[in-house]
Parts: C-alpha cells; structure tokens; sequence
DNA sequence: CGATAGTGACATGGTTTGGTGTCAGAAACC
DNA sequence: GGTTTCTGACACCAAACCATGTCACTATCG
C-alpha cells in the first residue's frame, strides 16, 4: 500500500507503483461507469464494484474513501470531458448547433454517461448535490454565453440560464428515455431553436 | 387484519374498521412526506417511518408493500394535487403567470415537497423512474397547451414540451436549492417570458 | 361476564453491507 | 537463493434493515 504517491517504490510487471496504482483507479473510474450507468447508484455495492474492475475490496479504499467518493470522481471526470468538448466548439460559426451536436453525442454515444448525468447523481448527499449544483451552474454560463450578451440584469440573466439548461437537459433526458427515437440533428435543431428563442426573451427584456 | 376493506369489520373507538384503516394509511402519507422531505428516502428506514406515524410495523404492511410502494403513493399524491391546482387556472387570461404561480407557490409554501418532486424519486427504481416519467409528460401537454396551438409536427410539439417542462422544473429547482434568494413574483415573471418565447419558436417553425 | 377482534411494544431470523484483517503465493530486489 | 514487497482471494465483524411473529392488554360484542 503506496501511503505516498512521490516515491517510486518498487516496479512491478515492468510498471512503477505510482503507475499501477493510477492503472488501479482508471479501473474502478470505468467500473464506476459501468455499475452506476446501468445497475444504478444505490443498487450498486463496493463488492460489484471492485468484481466489475477485476480488484479487490483493498484496493478501492486504496484509491476511494467509498463508493460516494468514486460516483463524486466519475461525475466529475464525465462533465470536465463533456465540457471541454463543448467549449472547443464555442467560437464556430454555428456554435449553438455544434455544442449541442457535442452534448447529444456524448449521450447518444454512451447512454451510462446519460444515466449517471441525469438520474444517478441526484438525491445521493449534500455534497453531491453541490458538485451537480456547481456543473449545472456553469453549464448556464456557458449555454448564455452562446446565445448572445446579456439584455436585464444578473437575476434575470441567471433565470433564463437555468431554463437554458433546464430545456436542453430535460429535452436530452427524454430523448434517452425515448431511447433515441428522433433522429440527433432533428432534436439538436429545434432544441437550439428554442434556445434562439429563449435568447432573444433574454435580450428583449 | 383486514384482508377485505369492503366487509365492516368491528368498530373501534366508534370508527368503523375501513375508516381506521384508511386514517393509518393517511398519516403514513403524511410521514413519509415528512421523512422523505427532510431526511431523503434512501436514509428512511420503515421504522422511522412508522415512528413518525405512530404506527407500528404492521400496519405499515397492512397498507404497503414496502417502502417503495409509499414513496410512488406520496409522490403520486402530491403530482394530482398539484396538477388539480394548475389546471384550475388554465382558463384563466393570465393563465400561464397563474399556473407558474400555483407551481412556484407549492415549492416555496413547503420546501419538503420540492424534494420529493425533484430528487428523491430520481433513480430510485424503474417503477418510480416510470411514475416520474409519466408525470413529466402529464406536464408537457399541460405547459404545451398554455402557450397556445401547435406549430409544427407531433415530434417538434414534444420536443418542444419536453423543452418547457425542462426549464420551468430546471428554475424551480435551483429556486429552491437557491433557498428562494428571488422573490417568488419575479421568478414567475420571468419564467412566463420565457415559456411565451419558446411558445413562438414553436408557432414560428 | 366471557370471548374475540384490535392494538402496540417488542423480539426474532435472515440477509446485506461497509470496512478491515489474514494469509499464501507471485514477482522483484540483493 | 533468500528476503521483501505486492497481489488476490477470502474471512470476519459489527451494524442496519426488512419482514414476520409473539404476547400482553384494551375495547367491543354477545
């Protein structure tokens, strides 16, 4: 057991400490994944876990103080992703359609991310709503940068960002639900539609 | 125990036998509002459920199954009052303020509600996903209707829905994680404006 | 009054879980 | 080759929980 991560300790396989344990947590991240996208959060025990990475019960506490610890580090993991993608979109010429092809991708692609997004990582504990609050919330900066300045003041402006992202959320959450039913670009179209529309009540106001 | 509610049984205490039973149901529909509103329900055992009723294990078995079964009976309970409340202001002149109204007021008028409506039953089981799901789309024809004829095809008009539903729930939820920092009036104002543009999004396509 | 249905407090069994500990064997170092 | 680190399988324990059962006591009915 690495109780510090600095020093090299001895290779294994070829592979420095440092790197198995890294490998090790890589693995329970994907496990993660796995279990929670599909069996869900509560339904998921330490033991599946670990039988789902290939590792035993020692090592998850090597890398996760419990399983509420590991669903912190996925969803964070998911959304930085999820995010960057977005944001390396922001400055096209299309941008709203293009961001939008990015998230309904990403969910399409891989419906677990869909299920840990949406439903998994709801009601679990106060720290975790947190950690929703907080990417909720730059998701609103991000969606009301898109669309165009500001019109009213912060309140407001606050406001219509989280009906931004409440629509595009709740919109992708049904299209999961639906499972895929509606072409992506028909859904990414009028989705950004709305958002279009939305924007100029902002501006109008 | 009574198997068959229709035969009267022997009165108790001047009740008949249905009507005991019945009133147990009743404040077990009012602990598990109170339990699932502030402690959550995955930190709910039975027993804190019947402690908070009054009631010993049995007559919560008596009426449900388990504790799934009366989280989907409060939750069904509070979405038909709720929707009983808002669809009396449909035809109203200002119904879309006035249902918004209704809507924002249960949340603000009693917080454990909102919990219940907007995380404890998320990824609880697909049961309760169902209920949730069906709720949402009760919803969307509801938020749908407010803001006027149809513009374009069955699939844009759900979508749409979807989209309206999403943001009205999206701001009524960080209202509340929000602690109603807004005032409620301005909430609604805004949220109205919104509803209207993304109306005429609809009617534009 | 006596018998019975209803009630409430509590006991019990069986299962599952989280988290820790043990221990033999494999791989690496000297 | 001998020692040490690392690994994986599994045992263990206390706690919590669900669901059912037991049993004395009370209100009602005949």
């Amino acid at each position: 057991m690495r109780e510090d991560p600095a020093t090299p300790g001895r290779r294994y396989r070829g592979i420095a400490a440092g790197q198995r344990q890294e490998a090790r947590r890589q693995r329970l991240l994907d496990a993660a994944l796995a279990c929670f996208g599909t069996q869900g959060y509560h339904a998921t025990s330490v033991r599946a876990l670990c039988a789902e990475a290939g590792l035993t019960e020692r090592y998850f506490y090597e890398s996760f103080a419990n399983s509420e610890d590991l669903l912190r580090a996925v969803y964070e993991t998911l959304v930085a992703r999820l995010r960057a993608d977005m944001a390396a979109m922001a400055d096209r010429p299309d941008s709203v359609d293009a961001v939008l092809g990015v998230y309904f991708g990403a969910i399409e692609g891989d419906p677990r991310i869909a299920r840990i997004l949406f439903f998994e990582v709801l009601g679990v504990s106060p720290a975790v709503d947190q950690l929703y609050r907080q990417a909720m919330e730059d998701f609103a900066v991000l969606l009301a940068d898109l669309i165009g300045p500001a019109g009213g003041d912060g309140t407001r402006r606050r406001i219509v960002g989280d009906g931004l992202v409440g629509a595009v959320v709740h919109i992708a959450m049904r299209w999961t639900l639906g499972h895929f039913g509606t072409p992506r670009p028909q859904v990414v179209a009028i989705c950004a539609d709305l958002l279009r529309a939305m924007g100029m009540a902002d501006r109008r106001a």
